[in-house]
Parts: C-alpha cells; sequence; structure tokens
DNA sequence: AGCACGCCGACT
DNA sequence: GTCGGCGTGCTC
C-alpha cells in the first residue's frame, strides 16, 4: 500500500502590510520544479497578481486546503537571494517586527519585485548545442573554441572576453540555436592589484595585523579625524580580496561622494561597485547581481545595501557608524549598521564599525566584551590636534550673530590666506518671519511649526513638509508692512560676511549645494587653497576634507546644547566634535571657537578636553541610571491621524487592552503628542514602550501590535513600530 | 496597502 | 434612476 503522497504547500512572503506570509498550492505544471527557497514565485492575492519569495516548502498548513489557491508560476530556477540573505530578512522581520514581505520588498531591487527576469551575463549550450557531435565545428575555429568551451557547462562574458572569443562569434551560434543567454555564477575576482598603499602608521598596522578574517567578530574602529579610518579600510579589504571573498562598504547617505568611491576604485584593480539613491533601477539591477554572481569585487553604499548579496562575503564595514541615516526613517524601520552586525554573523566573517565619535551603543557594546575596539589616536601625517575655545557671547554685541571675537578672528585667518569654515545648522534667511506692530508670526499651514524665511527666493519655507508662500510684504493679522526676519540662517550669514570680508563665501548646505553641484564645491575646496570662508549645515559633517581650513566657527553651540531628545547631548558631542576635525587637518595651529552663553555648561567643559571617549562614557552612564537605550530597550508605537485625537484614542485603547498581558519589567509610557504634534497636516502620538530586558520589551510590542491589528482599521489614522527609535520626537 | 462591496446623498 | 463619496472587511 502506498501513502498519498501530500501536495507540497508553498509558505510564501507576499509583499503586503500584513504581518504573516501565505500558503498556496503548486500548479501541476510546475509539478517537477525546484522548489528551493529564495526563488520568485507569482501568486493571486486577492484580485491582484503579485511577486512574492518563496520561504518554505510545506506538506501542511494552518489554513484548510481548500482555501488555498494554486500559485500562478515560478519565476526564477535558482534563489535570486542567498540562504543567508533569506535568514537574514528572517530575523529582521522578527526583530523589527515589520510585515515579512515589506522586509524582502526593502531587500531586493524594484526590477526584481516587479517580477523581470535576472539579467544574463553568459552564454550556455541548447539541447541542440549539447547534442553536437565533439570536434563539431573544425573548421570555424573561433566557433569550435566557443563550444569547447562551453562544454563544461555556463560561461560568463568575462571568459570570452579573456579568451578573446568575439560577440559575433556567439551571436551567430546563437542564431543557430546552438547556445542561448543565461545568468552564471562567476568566481570572484582573485587578483587584489593593490597600487599605492602608503605607508602605515603604528596603530593602523596593529589593527591590521592583528585582523582575524574568516570568521565572526565584531570590531569598533575608534579613530579621530585624520588617523586614516579608511586606509585601514582598504588594507583589510585587500586582505579580504586576497583570499578571494568580497567586501561590502557601508557609508552614509551623503558620505558617498564620487571622491570617496575614486578612492576605492583606484587602489583595486578588481571592480567596484557603487549601490546609492543616485542609481537609476536598471544599472541597480545590474550592479546588484553583480555581487551576487561574484563579479563585483566589492560592494560600496549606502543603507539598503546592507542586503546587497555577495558570493562569497569574507568582512563588512561600516563607516561613520554613528550616522543617523543608517536608521531608515518611514515603512520598515532598520538600522542598516545593526542589520550589518547580524548580517556578518550569519555569514560567519568579521564586521568594521568606524568612527571617530562612536554611538553609544557601540560604546556600550564595546564595554560587554562583545566589540573589540581599536583605538586611532594618531593623526596620519602629523597633523596636530586644533585648539577649542568658547566665545563667552553674554553681554556681547552681535551682528547676524556674529560676536566680535569671531568676526576678528574671521578676519585674521583670511588675512593669513587660510581658509574658515562656520556651520550653522539652519538653512535659509532666517527661521521666524514676525510682524513688528502685532506680534504675528509665519507659521505652516500644516504643521505646528514657523515658516524659514528664504529671501533671495523670496519666499516663506516649511522646513517639515515643504510648503511654501510667497514672501509677503504686510502681515497677514493687521497689515502693517513692519515685517522683520528674526534669527539666523546660513543665508544671512552669507550675505552679513560677503559685506564684511573681502573673500568667496562658499556656502554649503542644501538650497545652495545638491548632487554634482555639490561634490564639485567640495572638489574646489579641496583644491584650491585661497582664502574663503565656508559656511554650512551638517551636510559639511559626513566625512568632507576641507585641508586648508584653520579655523572653525560654531555660530550657535546653545543652540546644539539645547537638544529635544534624550540623544541630545550624545549628538551634540559628535557634531561638534566632527566639526572640529574638519581644521588643522594639514594645518598647524588650527581653531575652533564655539560661541555660546553657556561657557560654563559641564558637557562644553568637557568637548573642549576633546576626550570625546571620556565624554562618552560619561554619557552613557547617565543613560545607565535612566536605563535609557542601550542600557535599555526602547520601542515605540505611532500614530499619525487626521483628527487630533483619533491617535491618542487607538493608543488609549491599545494600551488598556495590552497592558495585563506585558511583562512586569516593562514600562509603557504615554500615549504622549510628538514634540511636533502636527506635521504635514497630520497629528502625531506615540507610545513608549521600555524595559531592561530586550525580550520583554520585544513582548510587550508584540502584544500592543496584537491589539492594535484587533481594531478595525481607520482610514484616517495610521500607526507603526518603531524598533530602536533614533528620533524620540 | 489595494481592492471591492455596500450604503447613503445630489446630480443628469 | 445612477454616479460616487468613504466606512468596512479581506487578502492563502
Amino acid at each position: 500500500m502506498t501513502l498519498p503522497i501530500a501536495k507540497p504547500i508553498l509558505q510564501v512572503a507576499v509583499p503586503t502590510p500584513l504581518r504573516k506570509s501565505f500558503g498556496y498550492l503548486l500548479p501541476e505544471s510546475c509539478a517537477d520544479a525546484s522548489l528551493k527557497p529564495g526563488i520568485r514565485v507569482q501568486v493571486p492575492f486577492g484580485k491582484r497578481s503579485l511577486v512574492g519569495i518563496l520561504l518554505d516548502v510545506k506538506h501542511s498548513s494552518d489554513t484548510p486546503q481548500e482555501q488555498l489557491k494554486e500559485a500562478e508560476r515560478l519565476l526564477d530556477e535558482e534563489p535570486i537571494l542567498a540562504t543567508r540573505l533569506m535568514e537574514l530578512c528572517l530575523w529582521a522581520a522578527t526583530y523589527y517586527q515589520h510585515p515579512i514581505g515589506e522586509v524582502f520588498a526593502a531587500a531586493l531591487p524594484k526590477h526584481l519585485r516587479s517580477g523581470r527576469e535576472l539579467p544574463s551575463n553568459g552564454w550556455r549550450l541548447t539541447t541542440r548545442g549539447l547534442g553536437l557531435p565533439p570536434g563539431a565545428m573544425k573548421r570555424a575555429v573561433q566557433r569550435a573554441k566557443a563550444l569547447e568551451l562551453l562544454q563544461i557547462g555556463a560561461v560568463d562574458d568575462r571568459q570570452f572576453f579573456e579568451q578573446k572569443i568575439s560577440k559575433s562569434v556567439l551571436r551567430e551560434l546563437s542564431k543557430l540555436e546552438l547556445i542561448e543567454r543565461c545568468a552564471v555564477v562567476s568566481q570572484p575576482v582573485k587578483e587584489a592589484r593593490e597600487s599605492e598603499a602608503p605607508p602605515l602608521g603604528r596603530e593602523q598596522a596593529r589593527v591590521i595585523e592583528g585582523f582575524p578574517l574568516g570568521r565572526f567578530s565584531a570590531h569598533l574602529l575608534d579613530g579621530i579625524t585624520g588617523s586614516g579610518k579608511t586606509e585601514v579600510y582598504l588594507q583589510l579589504i585587500a586582505k579580504t580580496l586576497a583570499r578571494g571573498e568580497q567586501a561590502l562598504v557601508l557609508v552614509p547617505e551623503i558620505g558617498l561622494t564620487p571622491q570617496t568611491l575614486e578612492r576605492f576604485e583606484k587602489r583595486f584593480s578588481a571592480p567596484i561597485v557603487a549601490l546609492h539613491s543616485g542609481v537609476a533601477d536598471g544599472e541597480r539591477l545590474e550592479r546588484w547581481h553583480r555581487g551576487r554572481l561574484g563579479n563585483a569585487a566589492s560592494i560600496i553604499g549606502t543603507r539598503s545595501a546592507v542586503f546587497a548579496p555577495l558570493a562569497k562575503l569574507g568582512l563588512i564595514v561600516v563607516d561613520e557608524e554613528h550616522d543617523g541615516s543608517y536608521k531608515q526613517q518611514d515603512g520598515f524601520r532598520y538600522s542598516a549598521r545593526d542589520i550589518a552586525v547580524k548580517r556578518a554573523q550569519l555569514e560567519d566573517c568579521p564586521v568594521l564599525l568606524g568612527s571617530a565619535t562612536p554611538s553609544l551603543e557601540s560604546v556600550s557594546n564595546c564595554q560587554r566584551g562583545r566589540y573589540v575596539r581599536h583605538r586611532l589616536r594618531e593623526r596620519q601625517g602629523g597633523g596636530a590636534l586644533p585648539i577649542l575655545q568658547t566665545i563667552d557671547l553674554r553681554g556681547q554685541n552681535l551682528q547676524s550673530g556674529i560676536s566680535d571675537a569671531l568676526l576678528v578672528a574671521l578676519r585674521e585667518t583670511i588675512a593669513a590666506g587660510k581658509q574658515a569654515l562656520l556651520f550653522l545648522n539652519r538653512r535659509g534667511y532666517a527661521p521666524t518671519l514676525q510682524c513688528h506692530d502685532c506680534g504675528w508670526i509665519a507659521g505652516c499651514e500644516h504643521c505646528d511649526t514657523r515658516l524659514t524665511v528664504h529671501l533671495k527666493r523670496r519666499q516663506l519655507l516649511c522646513h517639515h513638509c515643504g510648503f511654501r508662500r510667497k514672501l509677503m510684504n504686510t502681515c497677514d493679522d493687521c497689515g502693517s508692512r513692519a515685517l522683520l526676519a528674526k534669527g539666523l540662517g546660513t543665508e544671512q550669514l552669507d550675505s552679513f560676511l560677503s559685506e564684511q570680508l573681502h573673500c568667496p563665501i562658499h556656502r554649503i548646505d542644501s538650497d545652495n549645494a545638491k548632487g554634482r553641484t555639490a561634490a564639485e564645491k567640495f572638489a574646489q575646496l579641496r583644491e584650491d587653497p585661497c582664502p574663503c570662508v565656508i559656511i554650512g549645515t551638517q551636510m559639511l559633517t559626513k566625512g568632507h576634507h576641507f585641508p586648508h581650513v584653520q579655523l572653525v566657527g560654531i555660530v550657535d553651540t546653545d543652540a546644539l546644547l539645547h537638544g529635544t531628545d534624550f540623544r541630545g547631548p550624545e549628538r551634540m558631542a559628535q557634531l561638534v566634535t566632527q566639526v572640529a576635525g574638519r581644521a588643522g587637518r594639514e594645518q598647524v595651529g588650527g581653531l575652533v571657537l564655539l560661541q555660546t552663553h553657556y561657557p560654563d555648561d559641564p558637557l562644553l567643559a568637557m568637548l573642549l578636553k576633546q576626550e570625546y571617549e571620556q565624554l562618552s562614557e560619561k554619557l552613557l552612564s547617565t543613560r545607565e541610571r535612566q536605563k535609557l537605550p542601550p542600557c535599555g530597550h526602547l520601542f515605540m508605537l505611532r500614530t499619525d491621524s487626521k483628527h487630533e485625537n483619533d491617535g491618542e484614542g487607538l493608543l488609549s485603547s491599545v494600551k488598556r487592552e495590552a497592558l495585563p498581558l506585558i511583562p512586569r519589567s516593562c514600562q509603557i509610557i504615554g500615549p504622549l503628542p510628538s514634540a511636533l504634534p502636527r506635521r504635514a497636516g497630520r497629528f502625531r502620538h506615540q507610545i513608549w514602550c521600555m524595559s531592561p530586558v530586550r525580550g520583554d520589551a520585544q513582548l510587550a510590542l508584540s502584544t500592543l501590535i496584537a491589539c492594535a491589528e484587533n481594531h478595525k482599521r481607520s482610514a484616517h489614522t495610521n500607526w507603526f513600530v518603531d524598533v530602536d527609535p533614533q528620533e524620540v520626537v
């Protein structure tokens, strides 16, 4: 007697915001297909047809068999996601409690999500080609050579090129239906011919020599600006390539400038592939595929590149690991840095997090022995550290936010033929427009915020939602013409300094320098040592070198001092240290001046000593006392709603229902309105879910999610979760 | 999130 | 009469 063989059930991750996977029957026509997890499956879903990822093949299902639909077709023969990437996505879906289908969608290039075929990169014999007698086409030398090569199996384009078999020969064979295009896995490019590796410093050499490739370990490269972190990355990548393995390098969103990429490309003969938001979909698929097949020696990319496939991953580098842009701020809110560490674990390779100002998360991981800490305290090329000083603003005369002392310092710097840099984290001319007669303030129609004055554009702009209106001449309320632009922005600094100083003023902010323009400006400032003033926002801080800058001025230190959330002091310390690091790299006597009304502030005092490490330990002990991240775990359930009280109402009832089921170690705080209660016309609220035990916080969050899912969905109220939130405002 | 169903008001 | 507004419910 034979047992009835149960029909296989395909468990599929479907791109939908539902937190589950879906089961499908295997169509008869695919009965003999190989069903490897990681292939794409086209499935009916409601009235639609979607591309999902096969997670598993089962023989039973929770849903009754008769409710299962048949899958429409299998889109791949071989998995497009390797086992380890599948594991990584599954882990991320659990860790971030995010719908599995959307996690997979985030890990795939758009073209693969929409069901397109993988690009072909080689040739294989057709059935007819396989049937050819050995030694066929003896007289057509080139064709015979091609067929000979193909006897072993599929061959990629690069090998034909190396064997000097031309494309036309292959095209003819293809016309004869002897060969066809296909996707081939090729060997990673092994030759890592390094060029012009500069001599290493003692500290750098120690890191590289002792670095354990070949198995999982996590490392923090804690190196002051100018200490040569990038050189350490490059040499470790070289070692990785020499082992026949590939490297994955993550950089912050703005860090992947053409110069950065160039530095990597110049160094290695092996192909380096860049993945960032500027790469178009078609090209992205091409590059993604090259990594998967081993044709790319390394991938360097921003956040989403953490999911990029690499056939033989041997090293992951996360540069400027403290940078906030690694955390996605909408939809699937993952941290690429944290996923990178998990990925290294799954791939069994080392991960190196680098920063001059490590996040408290990483500092804490070092203290707990989870990461190995490597310190680089010497500046390469011997550049001296700049001197930090405060300018006490109390009672001082200010013009456009600049004190006389700072103005003098600027004049002296320019007179000495050097460059100066001013940091002000506020673009536009002024943050407020106020009526001098009645006190009216120009506010945004859609947000609880003021409109920023942009004088050159004659516009008022909301920096939160993008709302704009023409700069008016009269007050909306009383019609007075006495309108004052109050407060300070980079545009105003620009025009003030243009009057005061007789040198070029370069403003670098997103109004003024975007994309290519910014890159060109950076390049120009790097090359040209002529005296000038560079004014910039946060854009300045992200890893750019300004070798000729001698003076750095932090115009509004107090704004940084009074940050909005518990990460404020940490961000302040990182920002000031990073900005200070722009000074004096190749100059002696670099000077950083911080304008402040609070020269005695303890945080500032510590910053002046330039002991970020001690400072971060101090901040960490404060977090320890408050049980805030990374010393406690923080998850949030957030809402945004059209009507003021809907979100809060939803959160209150979710909290009430969930509370009895929540672990004792958990603290549930809220619902609270967000610091900017209304943004882009929507009201925002949140619940904090905190516990010293991660598992407990996770459990509490899933309870909250379960309760939220039980509420009927309203068209006007959205809710979403944020695990390890970056901004708590 | 889509997408359809279904129930009410104000148009040809 | 029916076009379309959005509240409600479902997706293997």
